[in-house]
DNA sequence: TCAATCACG
DNA sequence: ACGTACGTGATTGAT
């Protein structure tokens, strides 16, 4: 079989030309000719070739106005002249592929995506040629055949489509890419689709009517709006449809044969680099040529395994593991299949394999895997524990600031490894698939063998990054921490969770009545919808906001409700009944259904998943158990003590302001630190130019929201906002702040202006966030990527230091056997169940451990509480 | 599945 | 002139 590559020339371009400049700023050699687009080009084009190992290969432009355009004066329309400076580029990439002796077409009236699918019909209709379309484009999926499949570029990774994979993705032929586009749109390609119609819904539809004559044909048959939108939508639909079509008549000059590519790169070829300045790629090429690559990052090696047997696998040299779960809760649901690798080959073993083999895990070779504390835990259920597990590739990805989630693939799919997503193969939660055992056999084996042959590369970059010590002293230890709270899990008294259930069922009633009454008619409270109405229609009672032209909707936001309450009782019954439902929904229904049968709640620490390096917590939430009102905080009397125990709360004293001052090196705010003053009031003292003992309790407020604004990227109109006061004297505080702190404006300055140089803000461990928001042209996106860069430095090294307290803190109570354990984490606390003879030691401990976990400009400060529940532990 | 709302740091 | 504070998760009604 000849394999011929086609590429989407002009998408290649636009997007990585699209992807590097940002604020209007894009690369250029020194004579000031653009370069982004080209670098971006060059090196895919490397990528394709040395991934793809093609023997043919071309390239597909466009070529100015094409049939639709003569046909469309609103496609015409829509489509905006291109940038000079990506114009530019387009025939120097022409040129580059001459000195790559890579074929490349354009012709006149037709799109780079037209030239594709004649190509590809070609493909189709001779024997000797299978083709990969190249493209970040959906619309050339509709090419996918048996000889032809799309690699569709991502931002990160790409996805393979062939039409397996098209079909369980979308539930139709890959020809019906068409009519998805006729009915969902692209607002990129100015293709309108069916207002009101998103890809959720044109697919269902597609999957039940196949296509578009056949859906218009049983419109009857559909309800309610979709309906009415369809047929408003439909000669919008038919043209969309009608520019949707790739043309695949195109009169082309040259043969498939003529694609040949041979792999051989001009002189010229390295000319054009040095003209563009190209280094790196020089570099490479250098490198190459010397034999000498692997100084560089190890390329990963992806190799094929002999298939063993349990005696026959290796165990005395360092593995990887890879365990599949069967469901979609790793609390509850049994293992699938683990799969092994390592040099001696590969093995799969079932789960009740698993407990005639145990010594796999407890043995004490290194063992690599995705998600440790996810394994830790569930072969606990089996009675196993695992031992000598060094390297999670879950937790490399997430310090390497790659997209995550708990599936493996997505991970995979970033570094060019082509496996199916785990809802791709078995379905989703809800509807669960039928898979063939040898499909996911293959399947799982290659997920080992992805953690055991990119381990080298992830950490290499690990060690780039200047996170390895993140890595190996606080991430990979923390994961066996976080395993036992979530195993210990919290007691919960569970009668007393049923008598405020009772309680605020009995008050919710009586509130319904006496809104009902209020209204002068039966609604539903909870909805925003029929609440606006009966506030600002039928009570007719004023809006306190401006609204948008066009705006049907009410907000009804406690901050409205707040504004208005003044004019009708109704509406502080409201806030209360809501109060009341968040209080009963949240945390008497749902905490109760959350108890396991060991009269404990087991909650899901995050640990890769926010931006910012916190963790989460899931099934449920216990970071957000209320405190900040008397009766809501109530529910915290329902965690309870282990028997003998009491519960400790243990949390730092405005850590992140404390970090602020430390990296903001504002000597006035470091010596309130130092000297432990209130520092709210200090604040307020300050701006407000009033000895400390005259700040009364608004100046304090208002101080402290100062304070908050400055954590989180300020601007004086949230901070109006915030404190109920014009932007003028907001902006009057502010400006008094920097004043008052010498040293915070241009520490913020410069924190903005290495974002943007660099594309990412660390923490004090070196925690890497790329804000991609800087390159944003949108004002908007751009400005909330500077107060992200601002406030993730802080909020990230917050959480760095609190993760490392935790995993010194354990290890020492783990060192000193004690038996009271770190239960829970909420961010700047952690809450212990303490044994009551242990109580002073791990009093004394905890203190130590958090105050000394890392060494500031600033000294940070611990408040310890304790009690018999966790309200009475604050 | 989304938006609105509100619980926490 | 624009639209506006950082990071999360769960529930609800509406589509």
């Amino acid at each position: 079989m000849k394999k011929i590559i086609l590429v989407d020339g002009n998408n290649l371009l636009f997007r990585s030309y699209y992807a590097t400049s940002y604020s209007g700023v894009i690369m250029r050699n020194s004579s000031g000719f653009p370069t982004n687009a080209l670098y971006g080009f060059i090196n895919m084009m490397n990528k394709i070739i040395e991934e793809e190992k093609p023997s043919y290969i071309m390239v597909a432009f466009d070529k100015g106005k094409t049939f639709r355009h003569e046909k469309y004066e609103e496609y015409k329309a829509g489509r905006k002249e291109m940038p000079e400076d990506l114009k530019v580029q387009f025939p120097e990439a022409k040129e580059v592929l001459d000195t790559l002796g890579i074929k490349h077409f354009e012709t006149d009236l037709y799109e780079a995506d037209d030239i594709i699918g004649k190509l590809a019909r070609e493909v189709d209709e001779e024997d000797e040629f299978i083709a990969t379309i190249i493209s970040s484009d959906k619309d050339l999926l509709q090419l996918i055949s048996d000889e032809v499949d799309v690699k569709l570029l991502k931002t990160k990774g790409f996805i393979r489509f062939d039409e397996k994979v098209f079909q369980e993705t979308y539930g139709v032929k890959p020809i019906r890419m068409i009519d998805l586009k006729a009915l969902m749109g692209d607002v990129s390609d100015h293709i309108p689709g069916v207002k009101g119609i998103g890809e959720k819904t044109a697919i269902s539809l597609l999957s039940k009517y196949e296509n578009l004559d056949n859906l218009y044909e049983h419109i009857d048959e559909i309800s309610g709006k979709t309906k009415e939108k369809l047929l408003m939508g439909k000669d919008d639909a038919y043209m969309s449809y009608d520019l949707a079509t790739i043309y695949r008549e195109v009169p082309l000059p040259f043969t498939l044969e003529d694609c040949k590519y041979s792999g051989i790169s001009s002189e010229a070829y390295r000319k054009k680099l040095e003209e563009f300045e190209f280094k790196s790629l020089l570099k490479k090429m250098k490198e190459k040529e010397e034999g000498t690559l692997e100084t560089e990052i190890k390329p990963i090696e992806k190799k094929e395994y002999p298939n063993l047997s349990y005696s026959e696998f290796d165990q005395t040299k360092p593995y990887s593991f890879y365990l599949e779960m069967d469901g979609y809760n790793y609390s509850r649901c049994p293992i699938l299949k683990v799969s092994f690798t390592n040099e001696s080959g590969c093995m799969t073993l079932s789960q009740e394999e698993l407990l005639d083999h145990r010594e796999i895990f407890e043995n004490s070779t290194d063992k690599y895997t995705y998600d440790v504390k996810k394994s830790i835990i569930m072969l606990k259920r089996l009675g196993i524990s695992l031992a000598g597990c060094t390297y999670d590739a879950m937790i490399a990805g997430y310090l390497l600031d790659y997209k995550l989630s708990d599936d493996i693939t997505l991970l995979m799919n970033q570094l060019d490894y082509d496996v199916l997503s785990y809802e791709d193969t078995y379905g989703t939660e809800k509807r669960r698939k039928k898979v063939e055992a040898e499909v996911t056999e293959e399947q799982i084996r290659k997920k080992s063998a992805f953690i055991y042959e990119t381990r080298e590369k992830l950490l290499q970059e690990i060690a780039e990054f200047e996170e390895t010590e993140l890595f190996e002293k606080v991430e990979m230890p923390l994961a066996f921490v976080l395993a036992d709270m979530e195993l210990t899990g919290i007691r919960v008294d569970r009668n007393y969770l049923e008598n405020l259930k009772t309680e605020l069922e009995e008050k919710l009633k009586e509130m319904e009545q006496s809104i009902y009454q209020d209204a002068g008619v039966t609604f539903n409270i909870m909805s925003p919808k029929q609440l606006g109405d009966v506030l600002f229609t039928q009570l007719n009672l004023p809006y306190p906001k401006k609204r948008k032209k066009g705006d049907e909707s009410f907000s009804t936001s406690k901050e409205i409700l707040d504004k208005i309450s003044v004019f009708h009782p109704i509406v502080n019954k409201i806030l209360e009944y809501r109060n009341l439902a968040k209080l009963y929904a949240n945390y008497a229904v749902g905490l109760l259904e959350e108890i396991r049968e060991d009269g404990k709640i087991h909650t899901i620490f995050n640990q890769c998943l926010t931006r910012t390096g916190r963790l989460s917590s899931s099934k449920p939430n216990l970071q957000n158990i209320p405190i900040r009102s008397d009766y809501s905080r109530l529910v915290r009397k329902a965690f309870i003590p282990e028997e003998g125990a009491i519960l400790m709360s243990s949390d730092y004293s405005q850590v992140e302001l404390r970090v602020f001052a430390h990296m903001s090196q504002a000597k006035n705010l470091q010596e309130a630190f130092i000297e432990d003053k209130d520092i709210h009031a200090k604040t307020a003292s300050d701006i407000f130019h009033v000895p400390l003992e005259k700040v009364d309790k608004s100046m304090r407020r208002t101080a402290k929201a100062v304070n908050f604004g400055i954590l989180y990227g300020i601007s004086s109109f949230g901070l109006s906002e915030d404190l109920n006061i014009d932007v003028g004297s907001a902006k009057e505080f502010l400006d008094n702040y920097i004043k008052t702190y010498p040293g915070i404006k241009e520490y913020m300055e410069e924190e903005k202006r290495e974002a943007y140089q660099r594309g990412y803000v660390t923490t004090i461990m070196n925690r890497r966030r790329t804000i991609d928001e800087l390159k944003s042209k949108n004002y908007m996106v751009r400005s909330s990527g500077e107060r992200m860069a601002l406030n993730t430095p802080i909020q990230g090294s917050a959480a760095d230091i609190l993760k490392k307290a935790m995993v010194e803190l354990y290890e020492a109570m783990q060192e000193k056997q004690l038996k009271s354990k770190i239960l829970i984490q909420v961010h700047d606390e952690l809450v212990l169940n303490v044994y009551e003879e242990e109580l002073e030691e791990v009093k004394a401990l905890v203190k130590e451990k958090m105050e000394n976990v890392v060494k500031l400009s600033v000294p940070l400060k611990v408040d310890i509480e304790t009690g018999s529940n966790w309200y009475e532990a604050k």
